[in-house]
DNA sequence: GCCAACGTTGGC
DNA sequence: GCCAACGTTGGC
């Protein structure tokens, strides 16, 4: 089975790379993912082993700042059924069809690369995150896309 | 804070 | 099933 590679949007204001970086052992749940599409792709297409980009929206500076690990394959997401959650869906009740997945942190980069140098380079400037209007919140990227990213930022191994 | 683009909802 | 109205996303 092929390694896949995904971009994973997030809200810094909400949960950044850093509150990644500041978990025990670096790992979290992608919760509340509530977009068919996005879905799918988590449901149907990530597998242990593929890696992330983590990419700050709604954020100064848009950038992508490291490296995730699909550690757990999909599986259903609590804070549908939960009423206290922001991700409370009402509609969830009886079947739930919301699904997360478990994310580690494996890199940050030196130099984090910023939406504007996304644009600029002649292999990164068809992605789908720099098409306008695109809300998708976890998208594919293609391998040498990953690459060049993750060599332009300077990933660095986070240290266990 | 503005607002364009989008996905979802609901009336018909 | 259409599509207008609405709420949300997210760059700027």
């Amino acid at each position: 089975m092929k390694r896949r590679y995904w971009l994973l949007k997030t809200e810094p204001s909400v949960f950044s790379f850093e509150d990644l970086l500041s978990l025990p052992k670096q790992t979290t749940s992608w919760e509340g993912v509530r977009n068919y599409q996005a879905r799918n792709f988590m449901r149907d297409d990530f597998s242990v082993g593929d890696l992330c980009l983590i990419y700050h929206s709604n954020a100064d500076p848009t950038a992508i700042f490291g490296i995730a690990e699909v550690v757990r394959e999909a599986y259903s997401d609590p804070t549908a059924l939960d009423p206290k959650s922001k991700y409370f869906d009402e509609k969830a009740k009886g079947k739930n069809p919301w699904v997360m997945v478990d994310i580690k942190a494996i890199s940050r980069f030196k130099n984090p690369i910023t939406r504007s140098e996304l644009a600029r380079h002649y292999q990164l400037k068809k992605m789908m995150v720099l098409k306008k209007g695109c809300r998708l919140s976890i998208q594919p990227v293609t391998q040498v896309e990953f690459e060049t990213i993750s060599q332009l930022g300077g990933a660095i191994k986070i240290k266990l």
